[in-house]
DNA sequence: CTGAAAGCGCTAACAA
DNA sequence: TTGTTAGCGCTTTCAG
């Protein structure tokens, strides 16, 4: 295997005639390049396969067109709808935006070197607090996702989970039910616990007393949802209805139900969150709450672009609407 | 907000009033630098938060301290386990190498600027075959993972499939099963062929004729497995053991089965592929085929890391082998 | 042990 | 429209 020397742009200027600058112009598409000399180097660089040297490229520019992802390492996180959503619309935003997307791991505790990227999308606060407090400080420009952070003036596109779990929570009212009980999501969770508020809310809005027990502290996992549900069993007046955090533990939920030998909706009603679109092949097609997080994602990359271009210098915080997704898992209850 | 200019090596060396040489010695380590003055570097390091910038390290030291991963863009993918641990070991290679994981979704025709890496880890060759071809054709670095490449020189890291496949047919057949069905995976991707292909191997080896229809195409998704065994259940001579080309193909298999009032295992063994962590707080712990797919991850980095660096020159071809976890969810057949 | 100087490959004024 | 000339921030000989 001969070692290939790196074609630079001097060989395609060498070989087009032309110079340097003159091939710059026509990487970066400066319409002011002679049609004859343009293709030319067209052909020059096709013939030498060349591609710019993108780190020469980012020191010259005195920019950087990479944006970082940095993830939670939490375990777990990797095998929720959640993460894999994310990754997928910063993705297809960077691509693109033909951004490079650099993807970090992280504990929190890495130093996080910044300098190689243009700007950092947080996928969570938790965790990587000082991580965002750092980059605030180093003035480079980021974004934190799925938070609406209070007590740091960051930029941050939200989803508010308040709402929806009010919406999942009235509908269920809605179809008569009473007894409703509630799997949370990890309480440490912005999501999670705003999700909870937004259930009780509905409740007290609804001027119902739960009986005790009806709210189970999960933390999104499967194994955390057949608990609850098993343990919803066993409740005195048993719940008619249950809304899950989130669609995976209401799978699981309705996994349990049917074990049971109950049917869904007929003996008890489910709801979900997120619009996995897991939930649409089982037996049952699950109810759920849509919540926006390709367009989270992408519109996250759109912003930090901005600012890393210098478009944009205030603060963008944007809190975007989920919605109420009917399918079958809901039905009035047979004793009201 | 004061626009904060960047802090460069001259600042640092300013500071610690000594030449950008001695600066950048004390960076990378060069163990020739006086104690005293390397305590004064570090001292403006930390005072004016310096970070080197990475496209000028690269610049200078000609060499990409990036690896690129390349995941087929199809619907799908994003869900599995596969694609997730495959993600989680790079990155977490990549953390400890200290390498930048730029990260692609395509679709197989973006030209794939690999000038901005030092070299590249595909996913699946499937759906990136001309991409790699080309990145072989740049003298590129680059490793396949999850493929065992004939006709293509290559390297890759890739598992045993079928190896795996034959070990869980051969188990059921241990137990006394002889009416095996299998769900298989995604034919076109090389790990469901395979599989089917040691499933078909382990059957002959017994000297068994299966019945038809025991063996239904899937595509890795849990509404074929739905559909797999549902229609199993209207075979003539029903299948007493199911064998899963995922485990996530197993484990709706298994909602499938206690839906219809039947037990696992008494009533139907089950075996799936992958050992998913979730496939371990159903109701029943599935017994499967653990692949070492974090493991193939990490190490398709370090050997790419290898040949970015020189130290090796020839391919890299490995074979990881799988290895039987036996769970709950298989038992001998009732009437054998 | 330390520093001066020459690039790495490219972009961006400024001239021509 | 094209070319000349400085750098971008860092590493790396090569002297001192």
């Amino acid at each position: 295997m001969r070692k290939k020397k790196k074609v630079s742009i001097e060989d395609v200027a060498h070989r087009a005639n032309v110079s340097i600058t003159t091939v710059s112009r026509v990487i970066n598409n400066v319409s002011t390049v002679d049609p004859k000399i343009q293709a030319r180097v067209e052909e020059a660089i096709a013939y030498l396969k060349y591609q710019p040297n993108i780190s020469a490229q980012r020191l010259a520019r005195g920019l950087n067109n990479a944006v970082g992802l940095v993830m939670p390492g939490y375990p777990g996180i990797f095998h929720s709808f959640y993460a894999i959503e994310l990754i997928r619309g910063i993705g297809h935003a960077c691509e693109t935006l033909r951004l490079d997307m650099v993807f970090h791991i992280t504990n929190g505790f890495n130093p996080l070197n910044s300098n190689n990227v243009g700007g950092i999308i947080f996928a969570d606060i938790i965790e990587n607090r000082k991580q965002v407090e750092h980059t605030l400080e180093m003035g480079i420009p980021c974004m934190v996702i799925n938070n609406i952070v209070q007590d740091l003036d960051v930029s941050y596109v939200a989803i508010d989970n308040k709402a929806g779990a009010v919406m999942a929570t009235d509908y269920l009212f809605s179809l008569g039910h009473q007894k409703i009980a509630m799997i949370t999501g990890n309480l440490k969770t912005q999501g999670g616990f705003q999700r909870l508020e937004g259930f009780k809310e509905s409740i007290q809005k609804h001027n119902i007393t739960l009986p005790d027990g009806y709210t189970y502290e999960g933390d999104y996992s499967r194994r955390c949802a057949r608990q609850a549900t098993e343990y919803f069993f066993n409740l005195k007046p048993a719940p008619t209805a249950i809304f899950a955090s989130s669609d995976d533990m209401a799978l699981e939920a309705m996994s349990v139900v049917m074990e049971h030998g109950l049917k869904i909706p007929e003996d008890i009603s489910v709801v979900g969150f997120d619009d996995n679109p897991a939930s649409l092949y089982g037996s049952v097609a699950l109810t759920t709450i849509r919540q926006p997080l390709f367009h989270m994602a992408e519109s996250s990359v759109k912003h930090l672009n901005a600012m890393v271009l210098g478009k944009k210098k205030e603060r963008v915080k944007v809190v975007l609407t989920p919605e109420l997704v009917v399918r079958e898992s809901c039905r009035p209850p047979k004793n009201p």
